[in-house]
DNA sequence: TGTACATCAGTGAACGCGCGTTCACTGATGTAC
DNA sequence: TGTACATCAGTGAACGCGCGTTCACTGATGTAC
């Protein structure tokens, strides 16, 4: 009946089976309060059949960091293709900026919200076990972390050439990015029903929006003269205009 | 020997007994993982004789949360002394502007990184339970987040008036400060001998820089025209001197 | 073709252990009369 | 003053339970010759 390739996909699928069952209960308790037993009771399988699939709780937490981290990949992927860098790049006005980091960021709250609804449990581990108990998971996690930084790096570097403007430590900037991402993901994740979906996005939506204004503005000083006064005498021109 | 007052001195310091030995356990395998022979144990009482301090774990783990809340009170207010507004209220060009914050940001990273040393583990348990496992500690620890963000937003508000600038929504900006504050102290808390305190620290300092700097700038728009103008001017003149 | 052996996901019994909680108790102190 | 009673922090024995792990086993599949 079962070919060799046939059991291999069931030894797949019961794999998944664990990992998933150890999400629900996460969710309900805690990573920390995982047992061996109480994962394999939910996935249907006895206690031993646990070993045959990983060595021990914290191995199964690891795969469970790196299936959040390709989520995360994907969400940023895309927010990166939602992102529409604003066509004005000869303008320097503070209302200019204001403007293209608005368009940068618009897109960020929106596609990262549907991810947080949609892979509730494993986000919510992701997030909350970056500074957990298990230092094994710390490691993993913290390693996955340094890549979604780079990732998100390379967008504020798009940003950056498309404004005109440095914008310091980059890597810096998308750290506090993703701190605030997931501060706002864990603020709905841990309390869904409670919370107010639209008033925290668009909050989320504000933070990010001040912290990259308070990018492309702080490093103005080491602009160039030529764009400086080019930024000084637009501001004139808004003036008048008013 | 032992009068009625030296057994109610007693009974306080078998309570605070088993609040430390608590906290180490936290320490090192999170709050989840505690039990109660464990802290028992660790405090040198009997496990029954627990149940005469507190009704179970989570009511020990608010006990935490409140003693960490007094020392974040005390912190914050520390920083608070040591903020000092620039004097130069006047002047409204940019880069007069990035003085004000830096030297209203001063204060925090210094003091804080002190407390977070001083009170590794209860300032750990504070920020890790806020989205931990048992919603009892949950609910304490946003409770007493908002009175925090309050407070801060009392600092704000003065930075505000100083700049002659408005701040748009004080308190986003406050929660995010926090936000950012404690994302860097558990960084540094959770892995103290890994981590180089000097350059977290100085990042701490950047992020919440570039935060307030956004903040002012974004609401530029709603300041009076006069204001308006005469920061461009400033930014004239300051563009003659170089 | 058949035979002997290897592989391996999953099983069920059994182990010793630490857990939270109950209970009746001790012994020191305070209080009522 | 003495006597009887109440209060209460701390104790030790005992309970039933879920835990992680071990072990020898099953039964289906693949492989060597």
């Amino acid at each position: 009946m079962a070919s060799r390739e046939e059991i291999i996909a069931q030894k797949e699928k019961t794999t998944l089976s664990l990992m998933e069952a150890a999400l629900e209960l996460c969710a309900e308790e805690g990573f920390a309060s995982l047992s061996l037993r109480s994962v394999a009771r939910k996935a249907g399988i006895a206690p031993t059949s646990f070993y045959r699939h990983f060595r021990d709780i914290d191995e199964l937490g690891i795969s469970m960091v790196m299936e959040a981290k390709k989520i995360m990949d994907e969400c940023l992927g895309e927010v990166r293709r939602g992102i529409q860098l604003s066509s004005l790049k000869a303008s320097n006005s503070v209302k200019d900026l204001l403007r293209m980091v608005d368009n940068f960021i618009r897109p960020f709250a929106p596609i990262c919200f549907q991810y947080f609804e949609k892979y509730n449990y494993l986000l919510r581990l992701f997030f909350q076990e970056r500074t957990g108990s298990s230092s094994a998971m710390r490691t993993a996690i913290s390693t996955e972390m340094d890549q979604l930084i780079d990732f998100l790096s390379e967008d504020l570097e798009k940003l950056s050439h498309a404004c005109g403007k440095p914008l310091g430590d980059i890597r810096l900037v998308a750290e506090t990015m993703l701190t605030i991402i997931m501060s706002s993901g864990m603020e709905i994740m841990v309390a869904p029903e409670k919370s107010d979906h639209e008033i925290i996005s668009q909050s989320m939506q504000d933070k990010l929006a001040l912290l990259l204004a308070g990018a492309l503005i702080s490093h103005e000083a080491e602009t160039d003269s030529k764009t400086a006064l080019k930024m000084t005498t637009d501001h004139i021109q808004m003036k008048k205009l008013q």
